[in-house]
DNA sequence: TCAAGGTTTCAGAATGTTCTGAAACTTGGC
DNA sequence: GCCAAGTTTCAGAACATTCTGAAACCTTGA
């Protein structure tokens, strides 16, 4: 349970000056991330808790995070799995202690795009194929005999069509920001700001 | 209340054959956009309702809105507001009917355009002048004489910094994308794919 | 000015999501 | 093998959001 009292990691973040205002500050910004988590549809207390661990910048412990954020051990834990999931949150290990330790991804733009990949696999993903049925079905149709019935459901399948492409495009582009190491994206960024 | 019977625009999409085809296609398209909504942070009803006018491609009433997806009228009046305020549907007047009728944007990439500009508004914003709170109050424990707590402030600013720094560079770029008429998106996405 | 038709508002109901906490489980040391 | 410490699970509670519907409010035409 106890660490070497003078190991560099062990600093104590709960020392008077620091309580008065790193910490206020570090208070506001989990706030803050939470309350965007919260409407983006992530919910508050997963990113009050990546919130921490990335403002921490070191690894906490489950029972640690529970206190700070007055969150529940099993949300805690679920929590912690589903970061872990989304890559940007490790497990590590603290020699001569048997509880896990997490820490969260620092470099931000690699935080960014392991975003955006949890949620493209999640949710574009799926809506692509979706559309994709969609319009198998309206292709389905334009077969017709009858002339109106037929440009009524090639102009329906053009609608289809062109949300489908658009958003194939999406996908595809943030395949490349996000390909290699997690640098892509910082890069597209800068190449687009110098071409705008 | 009643329209000419043959104007164009008065196509009945509830014809036989395609209720069976292009309608449900519709409805899969409908239901599918209202879930993905739901999973970012868009109430259901509000994705659907956009959903519908965009795959109608043609001005709706609200009566025709509460009757293809069941929704109460002052729901649909409510989410009619909103979508006009993000600029993704327009309100539109027929000729010898005093109802209201409201039209999506069909451009698929202004859409998307409008979309983002508006959550940008809406959430970014806000997180960034958050950030800018957190970082004075980080910045004003720099200056402790303490070492050690001088060097963690600047650790602790530097966090923030980086964040602040990432999200303020795709705020600025999303102006530029969203900047020019809408189109900006689109080409900035071709030359991208290109570069790539 | 009135009536008819259309629109908006908002208190509370319905719904869906997130969180808790206690019990079950796993792991490592002895 | 057994105990202690740590971790996970999950049923249901707590909470927040969304939706309804009826009443109030406009607006137009006569």
């Amino acid at each position: 349970m106890e660490l070497p009292a003078d190991t560099p990691a062990a600093d104590d973040d709960r020392s008077p000056t620091d309580r008065s205002e790193i910490q206020r500050s570090k208070e506001a910004f989990i706030a803050h991330w939470g309350e965007m988590g919260s409407s983006w549809g992530v919910p508050r207390s997963m990113a009050e808790i990546h919130a921490l661990l990335f403002i921490e910048g070191k690894p906490l412990c489950a029972e640690e995070i529970m206190d700070r954020l007055q969150v529940s051990r099993g949300n805690v834990s679920t929590t912690l799995r589903q970061l872990a999931d989304w890559g940007i949150v490790t497990k590590t290990r603290m020699r001569g202690d048997r509880k896990d330790f997490f820490e969260a991804e620092q470099d931000v733009w690699t935080l960014l795009s392991l975003i955006v990949r949890a949620r493209k696999r999640r949710e574009l993903e799926p809506l692509l194929a979706a559309l994709d049925d969609a319009r198998s079905i309206a292709r389905s149709s334009e077969a017709t005999t009858d002339r109106e019935e037929a440009r009524r459901a090639s102009e329906h399948l053009a609608r289809l069509d062109a949300m489908h492409d658009a958003l194939m495009r999406l996908d595809r582009l943030s395949d490349r920001f996000i390909g290699r190491g997690g640098k892509g994206l910082d890069v597209a960024v800068r190449l687009l700001a110098s071409l705008l």
